[in-house]
DNA sequence: TAGATTGTTAATCGATTAACAATC
DNA sequence: TAGATTGTTAATCGATTAACAATC
């Protein structure tokens, strides 16, 4: 009797949302310990640095395919393009970055995300001051031109750092231009089609976090 | 210094970590209701405007007490009330912010979170040139003078933005000053102790988890 | 009262951990 | 071969959802 190949995949089989965000950790370890010069890694020694269980870190990896050496480990550079094959960055990304104001041009400084080929090709903004200038050598759009921005450069990411009250609107505009994806530092909740995804960065959240731990240190101890 | 890096499993059994994250969430939302004149909420309303079920938002409220009324829902004012008390926000953190650099002049100049009860009193930096002077009317003193910056204005919480390769040896010493939460914008794995807690923000690692949903979008819909 | 909505218990679902045969 | 470590199955643990009596 022949039987089709099963099909147990990614595609078929669902992979928690908190294995992928575990997947950049890995990524990043990864890349420490290849700097550090360190060839081969076992699943004990990688979840350590991080934190994580032994088992937790066979099982997140083996969602999507059999990656190690029973006996020896993983091999550090080997997983690391795997994973970042995974994760889509072993290609370069084109990102736009919206609203010059002050965290948008820290940011536009920072550059924290080009070694990980992510490149912030133009920034758009309303301000007429601002559109047709450089920052930090990024040119500056108006809004309106965001379709043919995001066409010309093939953008498929937005990092949104506009003032809260219009972060919805400006949104809405860069998904009707063509935006899957958006890293949103407005402090709101974000409506979105089901086919764009968004991440999102609240520092006053994370710091409230920080504060229930800090008093509930006697309780949760 | 060594320390192991903080298990999420240390959590309290009572309060599920996740809750506590959508405390964060539904304090924010409380505050736009309040903003649009609104005055009570049901659950269904209050998660339909995060994406959550009304169960979830139930329960999650449940594990601090009965804040609701049958019937009628939760009054706005009152719950955003309760839930600053059980976050901590309902009184003022005095934050410090080390590391004077591109992103921490523009987290100084940001302010974004000042209307939510931390405010940054201190800069601390290694570099003699920014010691002694004021960057957005806060003063910058030397990293060595951390505990003593600390103690003076009642500092708990401290914002790290220093490069990765001196992170893990700043934080080690904010924590010898006596420092109880860290928000690491250091793209790595700090090890601290038990009795410190750490948030982190990770753009590679946001910009990751975009690029993993858009590239996987055909699967996961 | 009738309608609405909570808080809570029970049922379901999913994720983590433990254990171990397979394998280098 | 002996020792180490994976990938995977089974067991455990925890979190979400469903349902409904209590209650305003």
């Amino acid at each position: 009797m022949v039987h089709e190949p099963t099909r147990d995949t990614a595609s078929s089989v669902q992979v928690p949302e908190a294995a992928v965000g575990r997947l950049s950790l890995y990524l990043r370890e990864l890349q420490r310990l290849l700097d550090e010069g360190i060839e081969t890694v076992s699943s004990t020694q990688l979840g350590r640095r991080l934190g994580f269980s032994d088992a937790q870190v066979r099982k997140d990896l083996a969602h999507f395919g059999h990656f190690g050496y029973p006996g020896i480990g993983y091999r550090c550079l080997e997983l690391s393009e795997k994973v970042k094959t995974i994760l889509g960055t072993n290609r370069s990304w084109v990102v736009v970055l919206v609203g010059v104001g002050n965290l948008g041009r820290a940011l536009l400084r920072y550059r924290g995300f080009e070694q990980q080929s992510f490149r912030i090709a133009a920034a758009l903004d309303i301000d007429p001051q601002m559109v047709g200038s450089r920052v930090e050598g990024i040119p500056v759009f108006g809004l309106e031109l965001a379709a043919e921005v995001i066409k010309t450069h093939g953008i498929r990411l937005a990092i949104v750092c506009v003032p809260s009250p219009v972060a919805q609107s400006v949104v809405d505009q860069l998904v009707e231009a063509g935006i899957e994806g958006v890293l949103n530092f407005a402090p709101i909740t974000i409506s979105l089609p089901k086919h764009v995804r968004s991440e999102s960065v609240d520092l006053a959240i994370q710091l409230e976090q920080l504060s229930f731990a800090v008093v509930n240190k006697e309780q949760s101890a």
